[in-house]
DNA sequence: CCCCTTTGATTACATGTGTAATCAATATAT
DNA sequence: ATATATTGATTACACATGTAATCAAAGGGG
């Protein structure tokens, strides 16, 4: 399972959100969230296809960075390892957590009834 | 917010469970599930209590540990922040993963329903 | 053709983390 | 009292991470 770090999340999520792009597309896109310097954004390029979560092509001097990994694959292997590590794998305590906190809004319960209702159905099977 | 690494986090989960307890009794307790050597978990001890993650009171020669945060406190702020980072603070696509991947047990649909109905019940304020 | 710019590659460096070993103070056994 | 064992404190060391700077190769401008 490929490791990737909090700031490198970043960039995948840049590369999941359109690719391919080039090096200077992608930091354009950081520099308007975050503030970190091209060098830095390049070192993260630069470990992430070591680490084999973004692929490129060569494309006359510089590279097309694309996500070698889908976002949906990475957040079902995150959120699973996340509450089997806080929750021993169980998802209602985290819901639960929210909805206390008030962090639900209306539409994320009609959401999450619709969610639970579309399972209920698939019980009867 | 204080940061606890994955290795830390065993630890609190020790204490979270029962507190006080001394290193000894915590290194018992952590050596039946992984394979750590005493002086791993001393060192996460150490770093715990300089994290002021873990307090401690004096026990003769030894100490009493017990955890500084709470447990729903460090899991409310782990879940929120790991659910921002992963889905921009939406908790229902975390469910719909496990969902989707059949995580979820029929307890786990009918808990998660019980806590939806509270919710809307809520709303009727 | 030669110099400057751009781009990826390599190197840097502080801090965090996993995983211990060693040290120092103290209690215990003989 | 002295040697030993125990306990927390300090030190160690490799690898990860955040955050860049420098290097080297390759194009572009004059």
């Amino acid at each position: 399972m490929v490791e990737v770090s909090n700031a490198e999340l970043r960039v995948m999520q840049v590369l999941w959100q359109q690719s391919p792009q080039t090096a200077q597309e992608i930091v354009g896109q950081l520099q308007q969230d975050f503030d970190w310097h091209e060098k830095t954004i390049k070192t993260m390029l630069n470990r992430l296809t070591q680490k084999s979560a973004v692929t490129y092509t060569q494309q006359g001097r510089s590279y097309l960075y694309s996500p070698a990994i889908s976002e949906k694959a990475y957040q079902e292997q995150a959120s699973k390892s996340f509450v089997q590590r806080l929750f021993s794998g169980k998802v209602t305590p985290l819901v639960a957590h929210f909805a206390e906190k008030g962090e639900l809004s209306d539409k994320d319960i009609s959401e999450l009834k619709a969610l639970i209702e579309k399972l209920e159905d698939r019980q009867h099977d």
